[in-house]
DNA sequence: GCTTAGCACTCATCAAGAGAGAGTGCTAAC
DNA sequence: GTTAGCACTCTCTCTTGATGAGTGCTAAGC
């Protein structure tokens, strides 16, 4: 079931015809307008059989052909081997290091660059980070009983979490605490924050000292149980508008069960969840599990610290979409965020002993 | 040019009625489903002299009435006089509540709470704190050359940034370095953090001691250079979406202006800065002041913290909005809000002296 | 003088039909 | 295997006419 070479020269002009028109492409568009050297009849000849192939669709009689999403796979597939580097990489690099020295607003960052560059719908997620070890911990008074409690890791990613005590506890006593759970727990993983591990430093603290006992001890409960909380992987979106601009949505209707689908997080991080982590995947048409996007075309990179996949980054939109462009986009993007990410984020500890 | 009592009768029969269906307004329907006691003919002359006064205008000749926003300020007006509390205020109150530790996600909280109850795209502002004065200020070791500066205001609202310096500083002495700098800007405003405080400072801490001297001193211009960051106020919004439900907005080219413009939170911030910093404002139609939102309202409540406006919640739709549900929730949403920020985040010291 | 029934008039909307145009599939010739 | 030619199909657009909602005006009634 291989396709001849002037099969595929075909598909492929059919293929980037529909992509920037966005209709329907006939025999004679072909023979005329892509130099094939071949009468539109022969062209016809052709696309029946791409069509028997499953590689066309005609979305009625008398109307051109359109690619189905098979085709769009064989054509992504070929896109993806021949490396691309955005021209807009050294751009996307200097946008990207504006936000650098915050995680979040460095990844919001990247999801507008993408939708601005692209003109689709970006998306990206903030850093999932159960495996990575603590570095530092720092209590800081807020009120009476509220505390602020601030984590790095070894990534030096910071996270902040305020508690409310049902108690003071004396401000000069916060950074004797801080040292003591900084010395405790450095080098542990937030996914181990538990009560197991609370129980056994509470034994180690008790022994050594016992005068803020009861304090600590709701301390370290409020720390454990709220330790899934740092875990909160919060997603970004930007350019959702961009998708009224494609003539697919020019029905409201249609355009509002998309939207809604990406607007609302859940669903859509749900969706997410299910791409492959490969460095970069593409979900085509039907491919996609959801219903709402069964029509979309879903490009997602990933990016890493320390080798481990910790986010996503990617866009969505028709599934008539400039693969090419927004392969090489995304391809260039994420090699920045993989680039800045291990220059800024690196576990000190590895970069010590590897660099 | 006072309006009879009739006229009015009819006027808001035919906005309640025009609100409800989104269809232009017939004189019979008035009559009859309205129980009048008066004929359609009657209705008709009525509405003839509100059309000539500028309550109604006819889309086409054999169209009925629909109001102008001439009509929709005269309800709004008589509406904001009578107060009226969201039945569900107390929900409102306990979804808050969840949030309320962190005052971005605490706002962007409202932002959600608002489009939900409404299904209107609302947008919140976070606060803008100029100011608040400083009450404690704590620099956390990142890495080597990065240090966390967080900052926290009288207000109990934390502030986060991370600084590179260009060498590093030893861990041990930014606690002492933490303690002195909250011992010599608590107090003082946000805003007054620049260069001549900062050599003020400088000259009374050198008095004291010299041992960390350039380092503070670097430190100290990044910590004055972006104090302005500080302020850096954010806009959220959401149920973007909820838009396209109205048949306003069934054309995609509609829907898209309303909403690129709202996406687009430079253009958006500006438009909600010129709303009155009144404790509840609304903006009809023509009111707004940008091209892109002339036929949209905004409601918009503002929130305070001591008694000075920080920031604003609020909402945006078609004019034909249920102006009386959109007023009795936003109302009971800043009410909520300004409760738990006064519970929470009153300045501590006032609320010592004051209460 | 206000109210109302009646009627002619206007205009959007909808459905049906005609015509144009794009594109196909098939056939027969090259 | 390729191509010209032609009939056929189907969408799209424009026109037309019918329908119905709603108005403005007039004249009669209270």
């Amino acid at each position: 079931m291989e396709l001849s070479e002037r099969k595929l020269k075909i598909l492929r002009a059919i293929i980037s015809s529909y992509i920037q028109e966005g209709e329907a492409v006939g025999s004679r568009t072909i023979s005329k307008k892509h130099n094939m050297g071949i009468s539109s009849a022969t062209v016809r000849n052709e696309m029946s059989d791409l069509e028997e192939l499953g590689y066309l669709i005609q979305p009625h009689t008398s109307a051109g052909r359109v690619p189905t999403d098979k085709a769009y796979r064989l054509y992504v597939n070929s896109l993806l081997k021949s490396t691309s580097v955005s021209k807009y990489s050294d751009q996307i690099n200097r946008i990207l290091q504006e936000e650098i020295n915050e995680m979040n607003s460095f990844i919001k960052n990247s999801a507008r660059i993408l939708s601005n560059f692209t003109h689709y719908t970006s998306f990206a997620m903030t850093p999932q980070l159960k495996e990575s070890k603590l570095k530092h911990i720092q209590l800081v008074p807020v009120s009476d009983k509220k505390i602020l409690l601030v984590i790095v890791t070894e990534n030096n990613i910071i996270k902040n979490v305020v508690f409310n005590m049902t108690s003071a506890i004396p401000h000069d006593q916060l950074n004797r605490i801080s040292n003591l759970l900084t010395a405790k727990l450095s080098g542990v993983k937030l996914s181990m924050l538990n009560r197991e591990l609370k129980n056994e430093i509470m034994r180690e603290i008790y022994s050594i000292r016992e005068s803020f006992d009861e304090k600590l001890d709701e301390l370290m409960v409020l720390l454990m149980n709220t330790a899934n909380q740092y875990e909160k992987v919060e997603l970004y979106y930007d350019g959702l508008t961009n998708i009224l601009n494609y003539p697919e949505y020019s029905d409201t209707n249609k355009a509002k069960e998309l939207l809604s689908f990406v607007e609302d997080k859940e669903s859509f991080t749900k969706a997410l969840l299910n791409v492959e982590g490969k460095d970069l995947s593409i979900l085509i048409g039907k491919e996609n599990e959801f219903e709402q996007i069964k029509e979309c075309s879903i490009v997602t990179a990933t990016y890493k610290l320390n080798g481990i996949i910790i986010g996503k980054v990617g866009l969505i939109g028709p599934t008539r979409m400039d693969y090419k462009n927004v392969i090489s986009m995304v391809k260039s993007l994420s090699f920045n965020i993989n680039k800045l990410i291990n220059e800024n984020y690196t576990d000190s500890k590895r970069s010590e002993t590897d660099g």
